[in-house]
This record gives C-alpha cells, structure tokens and sequence, in this order.
RNA sequence: GCCACCGUAGCUCAGUUGGCAGAGCAGCGCAUUCGUAAUGCGCAGGUCGUCAGUUCAAGUCUGACCGGUGGCUCCA
C-alpha cells in the first residue's frame, strides 16, 4: 500500500496500484483532470503508472504535474508526436517510424517513407489527428523482456525499431512500449494519460534528415509540430513566429539597403552596402578605440597564405572539404594535384596517364624522371616531390597563422608579453551550399579578431580581460541577456590536436576563470576548436532567440606546432600561451544578428541616417541646406528630403525608413531661428533652436543611449527537456 | 553536400484548363507648395532564373543546371 508525500509535507496511503491520477482524483475532479505527468525523485513519469513501480520509498515524494506546469508541457508534445504518427500512418501506406522527440519549442517525428509530404498535406494530417484527439483514447504502457520486445518489434515490421533495438539499444534487459487504439511505438515515454488533453497543436514544416543523424544513412522526411495546453499560447508561439519573420535581416536589409547578396558575385559573398557599411564601421571604430586601451597592436596580413603554414597550424588537413580549393602558383599545380589525387585512389589507364604526361610537359614541368612502370606509391611520392618545390596558397581560412608569424618575426623576451595583435581580418571558407544563410553564415567573412601571446602564468589574467572586454563590448550594444558555453572536447575522440597535458589544462584554466568570473556559463563537451576549448557567448536578443557571438579560445598547441618561444627570466626559452578572440565573432553575422535584434531601428549612434531635414515647401531648400551643414558640422549623418511633396508624406517616409530624428523646417521655424524635432519614437518635439536640439543629440548618441527595444516577452514557454524522449 | 518547396518589373505579389505579360509601391515627367504617417494626373519599366525538350503555340508541361527558402549534416 503505497504511501504518498505531496510537495505541501501532506501524507498519505492509498490502496495498492494507485497512480497518480488516483492521487489527483482523491483531492479534487478538476485536479484529476488537467493532471498531465507526475514527478517522483525528480524523474517526470507517467500520471497513469502505479505508484509502487515508480519509487519503494517507504513515502513516496510525489508532485502532480499539470496543464500549468512547464515541465508537463514536453510530455504532452511527445504525446502528440504519437498522435501525428498515428494519423500519418493512417493516411499512407508502408510508413516506417524512426524518432519523434520533443524540441524546444514543439516536436517532430521522423518517417521512412516514399510518398513525400508537403506542406499541402498538412490540413488532412491535422485532421486526422483532430479526430484521434476527439476519441480521447488512453496511452497504455507496457514493459516486454528484452526476447519478446524484439520478437514483438519484428512482428510490427518496423525495421528503423528493430535495428534501433538491435544495436542502439543492446544493453537493454526489458524495453517499453505504449499503445495508443491501433498505434504502438517503441517508446521511453512518459505519455499524458489521454490523447483529450491535447489542446491545441499545429503541424509547422516539414523537412529531410538522416536516421541517426549521419548522412551516410537512410533519408527520412521529418515533420516538425508543436503543442499547447491552450489554444491561447498556441497562438502567442505563432504571433512570436510571425514576429522573428518580420524581423528577418534578408528582408530587413533588403528593404533598408543594408546588404545585397547576389549570384553574379556569388553565393555566400555579401555586399555592403553605404548603409549596411556605416554600421559596421562604427562598430569596428568602437571597438578599435576599446582595443588601444585595452594594450592591443593592430596588424594587418594579406588574404592569402601558403598552404604549409595551414599544414602546420592543421588548418588544411582537418578543414579541407570546407576550404576554397588551393591556388596554384605553377600552370600544371591543379593538373599534378588532380593526378595525385587519381593515383591514391586507384590510378587511372594508361591512356590518361600519357595524357596527363604530355599536358603537364606542355605546361613546363621536366617530367624526364616520372617513373612511369612504377607503382602508384613510387608515383605518388615523384608527385609530392615536385609540388614539394611549388607554391600553393590558400584563401586564408583563419587569421592565426598569420599572426603567429607576426609573433615570430622578431625575438620576443618575457618582458614583452602579453603581445596583443588585433586585425580586422577576413577569412574564406567553402561552407556548404546547404549552409548558406543571409548574412549570418557566409563564404568571406571578417572576423574580429586578436591574438594573445603570454606566458603560462599570465594566462589566467588575460582571459579574465578578454572576457570583461566581451562582456563591455556585448552590453553597449545593449546586449545584457547571455551565458558561456564552455566548450570542451569530446572524450575519447582522435579529432584533436595536442596533449592530452595541454587540454586538460586549458580546460582546467577556462573552467577555474569562468566559475570566478561569476558570468552564468553551461559546458558543452565536443564543441571545442581543435585545438583547444572555448569560451563562447550565447546572447539572447530582444525576442528571446540565442546566436553564438563572441568567442574566447585558449591554446596550447598552435605555439607548440610553430614552435614559438620567448626568453625568460632565467635566460632560456620557454614556449607561450595563446589566446585566439573575437568579441563581434564575424561582422557579417553580428551585423545580421544586430538587425533582427533593433528590427533594422538601430539607436541613434548606429544608424546610418540620423537626422533627416523635411522642408515645408520648396522653398525651404536654402534654410534646410543651412540646418544640415550644422548637424553634419557636429558629426551627424543627415539627409534632407528634396520629394516636391507635403510634409505629412515626407513625415511617413522617414517614419518607415525608421530614421531616429527629423527636422522639419517651414518659415515660422526659420524666422525664429530653429527646427522643429521629430522624434521617431514619441513623435513631435516642438520647436527647439538648433544648438539645444545638437546638444540633445550629441548627449543622447554620444553615451550610446538605446531607447526603444521592442522585446516581446514570449520566452517560449519551452516545455520538457531537449533529449530525446525515443529510446 | 542531402531531402522538400520556391524563382514573373528595383521591391511585394497576381497570372484560369498551354492562346497578345498584370497590380500596388518605388522611379521619371507635369501640376501642386502644403505644419507632423500617403496631393493629383501621366509616363516608362519584364528574353517570366538559365539552357534544352514537348507543342501550331510555353510564364504555364518535361529535363538538366544556377540561385533562394525550410530542415538535416557541418561550423576553425
């Protein structure tokens, strides 16, 4: 007979094989009904299970979770996954299912199946589940022995499952099952107790993935869903939707001539336009006049780099499929690259071989001792032996190497350092076509970036600074709402390089600074640099949405690979510590992120049109010429309106091109020697004369002030955990 | 790169079963000269992403390619 303990110290038995349910019920009908899940020692579980399965404690710790807890919200989107396989394998024919978890903000269920789904289908799937919801059947659970669970997955002809229970799932002594009327899944749950409480849901898009996640494997149509308890917070999540769409920085930069992207200079290759760039110049001159306080040296390198170095720093061979392709400094570099390639992957006939010969001979190379009977190895290594003398560069990928020879380029002592080397600089990389996304990911990018050159025990010290000029950085821009990603390796990966001495003890260093800092951080095993752990900042914009900014990387094995070394105080060599860094990240991305943040209404100090001048008639032109070449004389970016239109229309262009302020100027203003202000946000001003209404400026764009952001307070009511709920 | 969807004027979009390519905004011209979110009239603007194919006839149907969007995989 189970004895219960409720979250206010009630205690109480009831009758053996009670559930939760029953528990609710004892105290009221309502309760009962909107009870969703249970909590017992922290495990969300089943509300219909008995409660002796779920604990043997003598007293049973139990919380009734219900349609107003957060964390019930995640079992009843997984229930609802069932319900949306339900209903698709009622409308086609030979669905295999794979995985249908929950995710931060709904659900998805991934199928095998031929027939494609398209967003066409989505009124007759949604109605299917409408009526599987009305028949409000009960999630039945049962645990089957490890034999008859795959004997019972085999019967179901579901091969994803059976594999899955097969290999995924080997350890597994007894597996779960629930059954929904016809419906049964393979399933870890827990599950509402019936499909009736599924107030409101929507089917959101559909899209590919792979089972498993791996490329290599079957490809499954994935159809991505959400639910609420409520037809209202369905709503206020779709509005929250409508609202990130509006603010899309492709639609935004187009309309407000921010950026251009176009396939004549390629894809991934972003434009800056006059506008776009006044923003980004800004930010760069902010942060230049931060870095000359902060000890930085600015430096400047070249946009490409010879291929060893990349060789050296790793670079080349752990990103090569993500790199443009090296340029050859010989004629016949891509033809011998091409041929080597052939020769490690089996050789090509006779035939193409002559050919190649007698192409790479017309293109200069002295071929006389090309082992022609030889093996494709002898071959090969003839090959390597001559590309050996030729140079080959590379689009550079990354900034590091460059700045390494900086660091290189003269001998350094101990009192030199830290050596901060800060550039601009902008890198290449081939990302996938797949990839490619407005601004924010993009195939030539500038990064911010720096390195840090120190010894071992300055290190501590200067990521500590790093991290405060991040965070200095984030917040005027007006960005306060982050946390760290400590990022760390993957145990037992080979995809690192260096020491396992080095990392545990960059790691070890990262972990010690950020619990000092007090900065709120998670960690993120696998997510490390190759060379070494990061700190990376997460920042939450003005709709609740997280980009990875800023980062922070400590490495020990770049100056090992370059042999970098500085003398010490006691006269012999000692090899550095460095520090990579960039607090914007990429410019592309954060400008991208900062247009969606502000909804393209940047604050006063950021906006590429500060002042605009509105003349009441035609002949105003004269005086609105004077007004602007006062505002230009204090620094302001100012245009006047020469549209031979009435004040109202030029009132609402300026209002839609979210210009911050605007002078609107007619003969009483003139005879009185001022302007009256408009201002964007609280509308008109009055008459002001022209010094007050400089001075205002000045103090309001001079500390950076950020007056309006539109934050909707949707934070997603984000139910249950990310993890798979599948097995 | 993979899967699904999409590509018509500078922008946002309409275009019936294949039968002369449309609207609004923006642009230009003329008139208007106005006090806080659209003054009126007119004009111009397109090889319908590209290339092939089917057809008497293709924006519309088919294929390939290019580009974009949503995801997957990737992200130094």
């Amino acid at each position: 007979m189970p004895t219960v303990q409720l979250p206010d110290g009630a205690v109480k038995a009831y009758p053996a094989g009670s559930t939760a349910l029953d528990v609710a019920a004892s105290i009221s009908e309502r309760l009962a009904q909107q009870t969703i899940a249970a909590r017992v020692n922290g495990q969300i579980v089943d509300a219909m299970r008995p409660l002796e399965e779920l604990s043997d404690a003598d007293q049973i710790p139990l919380t009734l979770l219900t349609t107003r807890d957060a964390a019930a919200l995640g079992v009843l989107r997984h229930s609802c996954a069932h319900v949306m396989a339900r209903a698709v394998m009622r409308l086609y024919e030979g669905v295999g299912l794979a995985f249908g978890p929950t995710t931060g903000n709904g659900f998805y269920y991934d199928f095998d199946l031929d027939a494609p789904i398209s967003e066409e289908d989505f009124p007759r799937i949604e109605a299917e589940m409408e009526a599987i919801v009305k028949d409000a059947e009960p999630f039945e659970r049962f645990v089957l022995p490890r034999e008859e669970a795959v004997q019972f997955v085999d019967d179901l002809h579901q091969e994803l499952k059976t594999e899955h229970i097969r290999t995924g799932l080997a350890e597994h002594p007894a597996l779960s099952f629930y059954r929904q009327g016809e419906f049964v899944d393979l399933c870890r749950g827990p599950h509402i107790p019936d499909a009736g409480k599924i107030k409101a849901f929507k089917l959101l898009s559909v899209a590919g993935s792979y089972w498993k996640g791996d490329a290599n494997n079957k490809h499954l149509q994935r159809l991505y869903g959400t639910a609420f308890f409520d037809k209202k917070d369905l709503k206020a999540y779709l509005d929250q939707v409508e609202e990130a769409k509006r603010r899309d920085h492709r639609m935004l930069g187009k309309q407000h001539g921010l950026f251009t992207l176009t396939n004549d200079v390629g894809s991934g290759l972003c434009l800056w336009l006059p506008k776009g760039a006044t923003v980004r110049a800004l930010l760069e001159d902010f942060i230049k006049q931060e870095l000359l306080k902060r000890g930085y040296q600015p430096v400047y390198s070249p946009h490409v780099g010879r291929v060893e170095m990349y060789e050296t720093s790793g670079h080349f061979p752990y990103y090569r499929d993500s790199q443009f392709p090296p340029l050859f400094g010989h004629p016949a570099g891509q033809l011998v690259d091409y041929w080597k390639t052939q020769l490690s992957e089996g050789g090509l006939d006779e035939k193409s071989e002559a050919d190649f010969l007698a192409a790479a001979t017309d293109m200069g190379c002295d071929f006389s001792r090309y082992p022609k009977s030889a093996s494709s190895d002898e071959k090969i290594v003839f090959l390597k032996a001559w590309e050996k003398h030729q140079e080959r560069y590379l689009l550079k990928p990354m900034n590091c190497p460059h700045h390494i020879q900086m660091y290189k380029a003269q001998q350094r002592s101990y009192r030199d350092l830290p050596v901060r080397l800060a550039e601009f600089g902008t890198v290449y990389r081939h990302e996938q076509s797949g990839e490619l996304n407005g601004m924010t990911r993009v195939r030539g990018f500038t990064q911010d970036d720096a390195h840090l050159f120190c010894t071992a025990d300055q290190v501590e010290l200067e990521f500590k600074d790093t991290l405060d000029l991040v965070k200095f950085v984030l917040q005027s821009v007006g960005l306060d709402d982050y946390r760290i990603q400590l990022s760390l390796r993957e145990p037992g990966s080979d995809k690192y390089v260096g020491s396992e001495e080095h990392w545990a003890k960059a790691e070890a260093t990262l972990r010690k600074v950020l619990e000092e800092s007090g900065l709120p951080f998670t960690t993120a095993e696998g997510e490390a640099a190759f060379y070494g752990p990061k700190a990376d900042f997460m920042v939450r914009d003005a709709i609740g949405r997280e980009w990875q900014l800023g980062t922070v990387q400590l490495d020990y094995n770049l100056p090992e690979r370059f042999q970098l070394e500085y003398i010490g105080d006691d006269n012999t060599a000692h090899r550095p510590v460095m520090i990579h860094r960039a607090p914007f990240g990429s410019m592309e991305r954060f400008v991208g992120m900062l247009i969606e943040h502000f909804a393209a209404a940047f604050p006063l100090w950021l906006a590429p049109e500060q002042v605009r001048i509105l003349g009441l008639n035609d002949d105003m032109q004269p005086y609105c010429e004077e007004i602007q070449s006062q505002f230009r004389a204090a620094g302001f970016r100012t245009t006047i309106d020469r549209q031979s239109a009435n004040v109202k229309k030029k009132i609402r262009d300026a209002q839609l091109d979210l210009i911050p302020y605007m002078a609107v100027v007619g003969p009483k203003d003139q005879g009185a020697g001022g302007l009256s202000l408009r201002d964007r946000i609280d509308g008109d001003l009055g008459f002001m004369n022209t010094a007050d209404a400089l001075t205002k400026l000045t103090q309001e764009r001079d500390t950076r002030q950020i007056r309006q952001l539109v934050k909707t307070e949707f934070q997603g009511f984000q139910g249950g955990d990310e993890e798979a709920n599948e097995y």
